[in-house]
DNA sequence: ACTACTTTGTGAATCAATTCACAAGCGGTC
DNA sequence: GACCGCTTGTGAATTGATTCACAAAGTAGT
């Protein structure tokens, strides 16, 4: 299969929201137009998102929801459950595991880990931290597919190699560092700071 | 000026993180090879988009950290403070409030607005709560520049809406929906479940 | 002052993503 | 069952971003 394309991954992503939308209002078929109208694309645009995986709609007519739906759940490995496990159980980490979006979609919190005996051996919002100490036995055990890391920044690098070395190969981090990983773990970064600059820029430079 | 992408001005924040991570351990020069490694662009890259806003460098030799720093700063508009409100008190509003990147880089948080009776009145994280039916007439007075919203989805679209007619022109948007704001608005998105997704695609699509 | 070595700044070339535009297919109507 | 209106799927064209590659400009050593 050819490469696809981050950007194309987020779209097909918005899709999937928007068919659900759709489809909780009892819509039962829409076109590649009504699709790109809310995410922000063009109708062309949808089409060849979705060629790149199969033609999954009918001509004259549109897709059909419910049928879009699965395909694009098949196609973003949505079908099956997905472990996750929140590494830093500080105020992000906390607010994270409350949020519903996680289980709706199938990801499913095993616990957290922190290094802070204050909170070690505590309960937050539903979740059990550990020792950051027992991470590497536990992760043979439970065998988590994606770590959430919500660690400070220094400790980010460190702890992500403790997490690749123990055979992780997906890692959403919060911490505000540029962080590196061998080729087949893929990593996620949300970083306020940078978004928070780039809204400094558009301010500035608001045309001219 | 000609329009300048939105990857540049994130690979600019990222050369500035770094620039101060190297300025605090004494070195003087960069060349731009150094500054790529971290940054994980290449050399070329880093000229090209310093290149966008005029010649920093000194051929043989490389870039003056502190002088860098200082132009990188200038050009993404950190040079002054931006004010900015917290618009929904949860606990993702409140796990923002109390990340210090904020203040380090100018950004200083006025206040949080919510609609629940429970949390109005209170301090959160060292941040007054205030109704929000009263965010109109406060927003005439504080001037602020930056929204941050963490509002349920539902009503994302509906608070945006008040927060764009309130005169503001940029928001950092934590609800997982698509919004629609007029192009003098500029919206970031930080969607949790999109990057969840992507990472489910990622460990589904395992080469092949 | 000359030589050897570095590193920038930038057109040109390449690679990637998006948009255009239209033939082909489907549903409905007469 | 022929025609009409609509919408897909997709090559071709375009637009945009990244990388290449090298002249120009600087440093350092002798």
């Amino acid at each position: 299969m050819k490469r696809i394309a981050d950007s194309t991954v987020r779209r097909l992503s918005a899709y999937l929201r928007f068919l659900e939308d759709f489809d909780g209002r009892g819509l039962t078929t829409i076109s590649s137009e009504e699709l790109a109208r809310r995410g922000g694309a063009t109708s062309a645009q949808v089409r060849k998102d979705l060629s790149l995986f199969g033609s999954f709609g009918k001509r004259g007519l549109g897709y059909s929801v419910p049928e879009l739906s699965r395909q694009l759940r098949d196609i973003l490995g949505l079908g099956r459950e997905w472990r996750v496990v929140i590494v830093g159980a500080g105020k992000i980490g906390a607010a994270l595991a409350q949020y519903r979006g996680f289980r709706q979609r199938g990801f499913v919190i095993l616990g957290a880990y922190d290094n802070n005996p204050d909170k070690i051996g505590q309960t937050v919002e539903g979740m059990a931290v550990s020792d950051i100490r027992q991470m590497e036995r536990d992760f043979a055990r439970d065998q988590p597919d994606i770590v959430v890391l919500t660690v400070p920044g220094e400790e980010a690098q460190l702890v992500l190699d403790r997490v690749v070395k123990a055979g992780v190969k997906a890692v959403l981090n919060f911490a505000p560092t540029q962080l590196q990983a061998p080729a087949d773990v893929t990593v996620k970064t949300v970083n306020m700071a940078m978004e928070l600059e780039g809204l400094s820029f558009a301010l500035t430079n608001r045309e001219s």
